[in-house]
DNA sequence: TCAAAAGTGTTTGGTTTACACCCATGA
DNA sequence: TCATGGGTGTAAACCAAACACTTTTGA
């Protein structure tokens, strides 16, 4: 892999915070930045003839291996001061003879977007930057490099935003799932408990899920039934919007 | 006024969205550019030691004669078709020996922003590029240049969307207005009509109003009673939002 | 047969909607 | 005195929150 700054739009960059859900926990997508030793959320930059999107896009088929991501950006992060002790810079002046190093200089203004994905489909893979790329939970994410702290704090909460008005399981979930597994995505999200029952009746008011047969998983209770998304009815949900708040 | 590049970060620029409510209609604050004739969003650049906030603070302060504008970036537009066709650079090119039109010819990716003012105190001024700046109620928009127009209907939708959970006329009115006067307004960034009764009684509810004494002005009817913001409540129904929706 | 967890339904309270009557004002 | 438009209140419909009982399952 290599690195040709001269095809890229200068003091542009964006960052990614790729929620997945694993273990009943929320986890964002990390890179270990390899001279610094910090963490850092996975980035890039624009190429000359390409759109913030398809640059986001190329960066997450990259770290994930997958391509056709839920993907939106919330936010563009501009303050002049967050660029002035880039770690990334120290990393490559580290490094013997790095020719971009000026490149790595300059100010930047980086536009954030959050992606859903399947974790179970995520196959992580570091950039050259790094040298470790993968899942941390959320409270085991500790200081990361410069600004990205602020960044997935903020993109968090246009997604518990999000969440009132907009479908968003189908991103996060495996294709088959039980409404349990679906209620503690929304409850971790959102950081607190909801009730099972209300829980089911909003979710099924949607029209968004299909119910399939029961499934007989080893669990000492009554096994749950098996949902997938209704591909149709969740679209037009993603379109029209729906209307409660949790 | 003068215009100095080599001060300014390339590729990004920014785009405001002025928004006025005068005569029950809501009003945007455009410039006619000077050589292509077509209309625009009045805009700006970023110098190499501020925030997108800053730099479109100064615009604004350009633009309007006002400070402490209510502001918000909503949307990044960076398709890279966007700046092919930019009759900005035609005009500059028919400028006789325009030493920065290298500059402007470069593909720019644009933060887009809106504000919210207060019609009355707002003196217009035309920008370097432009020989008028004036009020345009939405249908008077016309065609605009590049793709201002998909930035103007992204930030009549954001906003729409912001109603329901932010409190908004603090920036649009006059320092005091009628009930119904609010509700125009309402139902102007809306689109649609309101119940009188209704739309007093929610309004009421979020105790960001003080209620005056009644007005005796001129019109064959009841005077409406006058009513003024509530700083106090209006700033913390800001920061911990509104529950409703319209 | 018991603990754990899922399925389902009902009651209650609050919010939103729809609607009606009276009052003040200038013409 | 009348048309216009504002002030206020109430009943009905709807939605959200709280809550209980029954069922299934593996241990």
């Amino acid at each position: 892999m290599s690195f040709k700054p001269d095809n890229l739009l200068e003091h542009i960059s964006l960052d990614c915070v790729i929620f997945g859900f694993h273990a009943n926990q929320l986890k964002v997508l990390l890179v270990h930045m390899k001279y610094s030793g910090k963490w850092a959320l996975p980035g890039g930059f624009i190429q000359k003839n390409e759109s913030i999107e398809t640059a986001a896009s190329r960066a997450l088929k990259e770290r994930t291996g997958l391509s056709d991501i839920f993907l939106k950006q919330f936010r563009v992060f501009s303050d002049p001061g967050r660029s002035i002790l880039n770690p990334a810079v120290k990393d490559l002046e580290e490094q013997e003879g790095n020719e971009h190093l000026n490149w790595f200089k300059q100010r930047f203004i980086s536009v954030g977007l959050y992606a859903l994905v399947e974790f179970s489909k995520v196959d992580p893979k570091p950039d050259i930057f790094s040298d470790v790329c993968e899942w941390k939970s959320l409270d085991e994410i500790g200081e990361l490099m410069m600004d990205h702290n602020l960044i997935v704090k903020k993109a968090l909460k246009t997604l518990q935003a999000q969440l009132s008005y907009q479908p968003i399981g189908f991103n996060l979930m495996p294709a088959q799932f039980t409404m349990p597994e679906l209620q503690k995505l929304y409850e971790t999200i959102l950081g607190k408990k909801l009730d099972r029952r209300n829980f089911q009746r909003k979710i099924l008011s949607y029209k968004i899920l299909n119910k399939l047969g029961e499934r007989k998983e080893g669990q000492a209770n009554k096994a749950p039934f098996l949902y997938e998304f209704n591909l149709g009815n969740y679209q037009k949900a993603l379109e029209n919007g729906l209307s409660g708040g949790w």
